[in-house]
DNA sequence: CGCTAATCTAGAACAAGTTTCAGACTTGAT
DNA sequence: ATCAAGTCTGAAACTTGTTCTAGATTAGCG
């Protein structure tokens, strides 16, 4: 159920042929330059000559630099929901299977590190004008996880122990880009919230 | 092994009288700026101005915006510490204290909020360059959050909570300052975590 | 004191995000 | 097909972080 929409835009008159495929130039552009280079290699004059557009009109699509990246990373979310839900974790316990899922994304973003690095930074940096679309990636961030608990209905206490859990996994990554974090303790870090799961699921 | 003293200080010739008083001069700047209008607000030009100081001076002292302002950020740190000490949290466990602790920190940044959105912004948007004045500020969240645990030797899974404590503090202060989360669910954020402690310390 | 190296200053210059504008092109409706 | 409204383009301008330079000041030292 895509309930969110109607809240987020005053009706986006639905873009023409041509515009959804300059939208996807740009966010292809934009996923490549983050792909080499990271944050500061998604320079708007490059993204706008890569994707044939001029430096205006990528402003009309895309109001920032932080705009544009969250954009871009709501774009390889949804791609990553589709791998996941192909191959689902196939842990015994929730937690098991919760912390399954986010280290495959961890693995998935360390083939990528410069797009990572591109994709975090914006979400952190992000200010109040980019609300809407951090808060769609966090739901989306949400629904994966509520995903991998195999969760309907979640109680209160168990969507508190997924916020908590996706402050850590935010803040793992970033303290893994900017080196201060090894792979290793980030995965430590997420099997150790992780743990929470199971202070609010008695048993099963 | 303390290995990286050596490589990121090259004897730092301990600042004359005049230098000390520069140095605080940009820092006072540097608060008072981002005290009202946040990040944004701390411009450079208006901070070497604000603090009577060439604007190749302010660069010398602080090579980049968010090095200033993580160097703000400690310096801010220590006052609270301070004010830590004198005052410790009164809670009966563990995680009741470190709860406590966080939670009084909180509201000290809601008096302030557009400087704890400079401060938390240049922390979590700090690339490589600025690792070593990151970690200096992430060790000494540690140190309060193990001073409130009432612990001389942590176990390292006591650490492992610790830092996730520290992850989903940072992170949800971010959400906060973004308009993304409420006061309120930052404090369940918070209690949330918490509960780590007591998975890690069985009794006591 | 007088010298030398380091530091500081004022200001220009540069880089990249963002805004603006005049004119050309598309689109949708009549 | 034609008109109005909206969109796109290319280019310049503006803003703010950062760098650079030439000359003045300061600090340490013999």
């Amino acid at each position: 159920m895509p309930a969110e929409a109607s809240t987020s835009r005053p009706a986006p008159s639905p873009l023409t042929e041509r515009q959804e495929a300059r939208r996807r130039r740009i966010l292809h552009a934009s996923a490549q330059l983050a792909g080499r280079g990271g944050f500061d290699a998604v320079q708007m004059r490059e993204v706008a000559e890569s994707s044939q557009v001029a430096l205006g009109t990528l402003y009309r699509y895309f109001p920032s630099k932080v705009h544009l990246l969250v954009a871009t990373m709501q774009d390889q979310l949804e791609r990553m929901q589709g791998t996941l839900r192909r191959r689902p974790p196939a842990g015994d316990t929730a937690s098991e299977r919760v912390a399954e899922t986010l280290m495959r994304a961890f693995r998935a973003l360390q083939r990528e590190p410069h797009l990572a690095d591109a994709m975090v930074r914006a979400l952190t940096f992000a200010d109040r004008s980019v609300s809407p679309e951090v808060d769609q990636v966090s739901r989306q961030t949400t629904a994966i996880i509520l995903d991998a608990m195999g969760l309907d209905d979640p109680t209160p206490e168990q969507l508190s122990a997924v916020r908590v859990i996706e402050h850590t996994w935010h803040s793992a990554l970033v303290t893994w880009l900017s080196g201060r974090a090894s792979i290793a303790q980030v995965k430590i870090d997420i099997e150790t919230v992780c743990r929470l799961i199971d202070l609010t699921t008695p048993r099963e």
